[in-house]
RNA sequence: GGGUUGGUAGCUCAGUGGUAGUAGCAUCUGCCUUUUAAGCAGAGGGUCCUGGGUUCGAGUCCCAGCCAACCCA
């Protein structure tokens, strides 16, 4: 290792020299090559500019209250971490070295350190990642200090960071460079962290509850459980197309065949459509499945899940959001049904009139509808428009007409509506919640009527048989639900959109 | 897909039809041993998104295109 690495030093020395016989003068607007430079400088000196491990560190933030409990005796720190400002005044030099956990100062003095090595940190620059130690102090202006008595370059940064005050505010680069957002805008670090820890928090709150996590295909011979384009894709082996899945359902609902009754997946989805400030086309959902009950249990279970994790996360129930909404997730949450929700905007007569009058109707509130529109589009349109924004505390959207909702299982006093529930937070759908349809006769009924709907379409004209089969061999009665992690994380952090929340958001290709 | 706004130095941005800005940050040089958006002095740095057009003359006005953001579908 250490010889190859010497030959690598060698190759790169001998590089550099002819580079510099070719370009005599580096202009000082070409950072790159002036860093390049200086890594061929630090190769000549044998100091080697991609260092190797630094270990036994300190976190910056475990220093700092280390310090704060114990302000008397003097403290030593080691840590490491990337230099975000570098400030030389003459003989002695300030800066600012992050990690992980935070940030601190550290000062270096020429007569602490001795011409040589003080020149050399001279050299560094902000981006470069090193370790240091020292001892800690408390600057005139008061500010808790490492003391450089020793550093290693770890990783020579050849490019500049983002503007040191401005930041990095072009929105497009913060989503292809996210590394770059994630050094230098700590809210968004933040936003992140929190996302992990809501993931977590949401595994933690299942697993106690005895639901068992599973994994089934994402790539799937025909896609099923959602309408939604699918993205394709080809298996060469198989000779076979197949599909990203857009939902995992009809496979989890094949493992409540199997007899596993508490299960859920927290995994991504794919869906062939556009992307908006609310979707992004690889998505992450939890699906829960939970056999033997039904769409209370459902709802039951996720308000107790949502605030369960808020508390544990934010330590609050009540989420501000920067537009001056403010959401109170205080249970129990609003029960309404899709009707009445309807007859709110639309007038309590508006499922005894006419096609005609609801359509005219529709159309003086604003809508863009039109006479070929089936029915429950029409008013379809009205829950969507005019109610669903309205919807900022958390409610469930009970009662939903068939029509909208295939799988699912009907009311027992009324086959036109389903058993499920929608949950809308700040105007967004979070989740979508079923009584489960488990009777394979009528579940073949609705594949085939949605077949012909679809015929055109291959893909969606086929039904699954081997689900039916599975149905077939009888599937408990069971409640179901999915929550968009991705808009759940949106409405407890207040992020505006969904490219915030996912770190690596799907952007045009660049040329 | 439609509308709005924008694209000028590495970054953030000024720019009134007449040589592109004493601009800030960054970079380079010099001074500076408790600074902190450090400071001071100096230097270098431009395909004004692309292509047409109007004009004696276009970063600026017009048209088309590309890219992005925001809103709407």
């Amino acid at each position: 290792m250490v010889k190859l690495f010497e030959m690598k030093l060698k190759q790169e020395h001998e590089m550099s020299k002819n580079e510099k016989q070719e370009t005599v003068e580096i202009p000082p607007e070409d950072i790159f090559a002036q860093r390049r430079s200086k890594v061929a400088e630090l190769i000549e000196a044998g100091i080697p500019p991609f260092g190797a491990a630094y270990t036994d560190t300190t976190k910056i933030s475990e220093i700092i209250a280390g310090c704060d409990a114990d302000p008397e005796t003097e403290h030593t720190a080691r840590i490491a971490g990337r230099l975000r400002s570098f400030r030389v005044m003459g003989k002695s030099i300030f800066a600012d070295i992050q990690d992980a956990s935070g940030r601190i100062q550290i000062y270096a003095k020429k007569n602490d350190l001795g011409e040589d090595i003080f020149n050399r940190f001279k050299k560094l620059d902000v981006g470069d990642i090193i370790g240091v130690e020292g001892t800690l102090f408390t600057t005139k202006m008061g500010e808790l200090t490492v003391k450089v008595a020793d550093y290693a370059l770890l990783s020579k940064s050849l490019r500049p960071l983002p503007e040191k005050w401005h930041g990095l505010t072009d929105v497009e680069q913060r989503y292809r460079q996210r590394y770059l957002d994630l050094i230098v805008n700590e809210e968004s670090r933040g936003v992140f962290l929190k996302r992990i820890s809501i993931i977590r928090e949401i595994r933690a709150f299942l697993e106690t509850r005895g639901f068992i996590e599973v994994e089934t295909p994402m790539m799937q011979p025909m896609p099923g459980g959602a309408a939604a384009k699918p993205f394709e894709t080809y298996y060469e082996a198989l000779k076979s197309p197949m599909y990203m899945r857009i939902a995992p359902e009809l496979y989890l609902k094949r493992l409540l065949v199997g007899g596993f009754e508490k299960i859920f997946e927290l995994n991504r989805n794919f869906r062939n459509e556009g992307m908006s400030r609310r979707h992004n086309p690889e998505f992450t959902m939890i699906e829960i499945y939970q056999a033997y009950g039904n769409c209370s249990t459902m709802m039951d279970l996720i308000e107790e899940l949502v605030t369960t994790v808020a508390m544990k996360v934010f330590g609050t129930l009540e989420i501000e959001h920067a537009n001056g909404r403010s959401i109170n997730l205080t249970r129990p949450w609003r029960r309404a049904t899709y009707d009445d929700l309807v007859k709110e905007k639309a007038g309590d007569d508006w499922f005894e009139i006419s096609k005609a009058a609801r359509v005219a109707k529709a159309k003086n509130l604003g809508l863009d509808v039109s006479e070929e529109e089936v029915d429950f589009e029409v008013t379809n349109e009205v829950y969507e428009k005019l109610v669903e924004q309205t919807l900022v505390q958390p409610t469930f959207v009970t009662r939903l007409p068939a029509q909208l909702v295939p799988l699912a299982k009907a009311c027992d006093d009324d086959p036109a509506y389903v058993d499920v529930f929608e949950l809308e937070i700040n105007g967004q759908e979070i989740a979508p919640g079923y009584s489960e349809l488990n009777d394979p006769i009528e579940q073949r009924r609705r594949f085939e009527e949605q077949a012909a709907r679809e015929s055109d379409e291959d893909v969606f004209g086929k039904i699954d048989e081997d689900f039916l089969t599975a149905l077939e061999h009888g599937m408990p009665p069971a409640g179901g639900m999915g929550i968009g992690i991705d808009r759940l994380v949106m409405m407890l952090t207040g992020a505006e959109s969904i490219r915030d929340v996912v770190l690596f958001p799907q952007l045009r290709p660049k040329s």
